[in-house]
DNA sequence: TTCCGCTCTTGATCAGGATCAAGGCGGCTC
DNA sequence: GAGCCGCCTTGATCCTGATCAAGAGCGGAA
């Protein structure tokens, strides 16, 4: 793990900088950030912070994807989130980590120093506001998962992770996801089995399935193409008009 | 439904006004709060919003139980959110509701029109942080629930809830569960079903194995007494260390 | 009082996904 | 190339919780 400090421009996908403090431009601000800012680098497999570490800063990813899991006793374990880049870790405020973080891939993330970003959040509403927003939609995405996880079928759930995962990659480069489109599914399938509450096995038949079904295609184990996204919607046992706003 | 303005005083439970507003007690933001701040009153079991209804407010939660829940096409049903008092219902800057809440039991919102309260929310920063900071316990206990939901067996589903909810209840008076402590499940077996992923069969056959095991002890079929209080948390199959902190 | 309806309990059977097991496919090092 | 290892696939069997079904307990209304 690398620590790089960084001038002032170079953070690009960092939504605290871009949303929140370039928004108005503030030229303290900005220096405020760049003295308290730098970068962590972790390889693929590599944890970022078990629960109950402490944890002396937070951080946006910046590239890269990184899991957030609980543990039970006896060794099951449920993935709990999934941050993207843009997404936002750590929380102001509390000092032990409260999940488990792994680097699913090779993760880069823009940390900041805790004392003097909760210093910022009191100095500068815009931020604490733009945080209030973000922490919403995490709220969102993780009630859905409530509904993926509580009662959809094995079946169900798989094809909602695919469609959860094609939105975001989609979202990544703002556009809709569309028939054809591909992308590379970012978890083995141990890891969608933690996520989904299935065992990899399972993950394994259900994907097979889908691909039989044509509801998919796949290249090699992890590049998928969506020929029909409506298709797979229509798998999720979700409502037709889309669920959550995303 | 009932809509009852407030004086100045009489809202003892909100935590926007107490926990936010009241500590800084800024008299000319009392006086705001107050000129958009109403009392609804709804009855055991009526809605107070469907998911896709347009919400012109945002509240909290003075008395009674309220629950968020989903739906899949064909009726499925999870639920995910349970709503006490103290507890937020509501996003600044969402009109649509995105679940349905329903009351549980007789339920006493302490509503806040949007708009003003978006333009206080904006104005009073600690009002948002206090916001962020609920939000963020919010999806926490999200989390924790995902949990329960992907790896947990029936019986500890069970004993998840039971547990949680003997802690919520204690929380609000500011007091540790104890051992021989009682409460009152707040939900039908159904709706406890509708929580853990499960039927209410099955929520049913658990209570009971749970009575025989002398881990709870029931009177009537609501009335819930704790024995042995790590008794109960141990067949949760949470790691003994308590999880996370509420 | 009787009847009705709602909630809950319990039993019998079924099925979806877990578990146990074997083997395939790359990619890696030696 | 051979061997190894991580990841994945597929098959056989088992078990937990769903489903189907019947009835108990209890409160409210006529």
């Amino acid at each position: 793990m690398n620590e790089i400090f960084l001038d002032q421009r170079s953070c690009q996908s960092c939504p605290i900088r871009h949303r929140a403090v370039c928004s108005k431009c503030e030229p303290d601000e900005l220096q405020m950030l760049d003295r308290i800012k730098y970068y962590r680098h972790y390889d693929p497999g590599q944890p970022v912070v078990w629960a109950g570490d402490e944890m002396d800063f937070v951080a946006s990813v910046v590239a890269g994807i990184a899991t957030l899991s609980q543990t039970l006793e006896d060794g099951r374990t449920q993935m709990v989130g999934l941050l993207l880049p843009s997404d936002f870790l750590g929380r102001p405020g509390r000092v032990t980590a409260p999940y488990d973080v792994t680097a699913t891939s090779a993760l880069t993330l823009c940390c900041f120093r805790r004392k003097p970003f909760e210093k910022m959040l009191v100095e500068t509403p815009s931020i604490s506001q733009r945080l209030l927003e973000m922490t919403l939609d995490e709220l969102d995405a993780a009630r859905q998962w409530m509904l993926i996880l509580g009662r959809k079928t094995a079946r169900e759930k798989i094809a909602s992770l695919l469609t959860i995962i094609a939105q975001r990659e989609a979202a990544l480069q703002r556009r809709a996801p569309t028939n054809g489109s591909s992308f590379e599914l970012p978890l083995t399938r141990e890891a969608m089995a933690d996520y989904l509450g299935l065992t990899l096995e399972t993950v394994s038949r259900q994907i097979s399935a889908l691909k039989r079904a044509g509801i998919i295609e796949l290249e090699g184990k992890r590049f998928v193409t969506v020929p029909d996204f409506a298709a797979l919607m229509d798998e999720t046992g979700d409502d037709s008009d889309g669920g959550l706003p995303v």
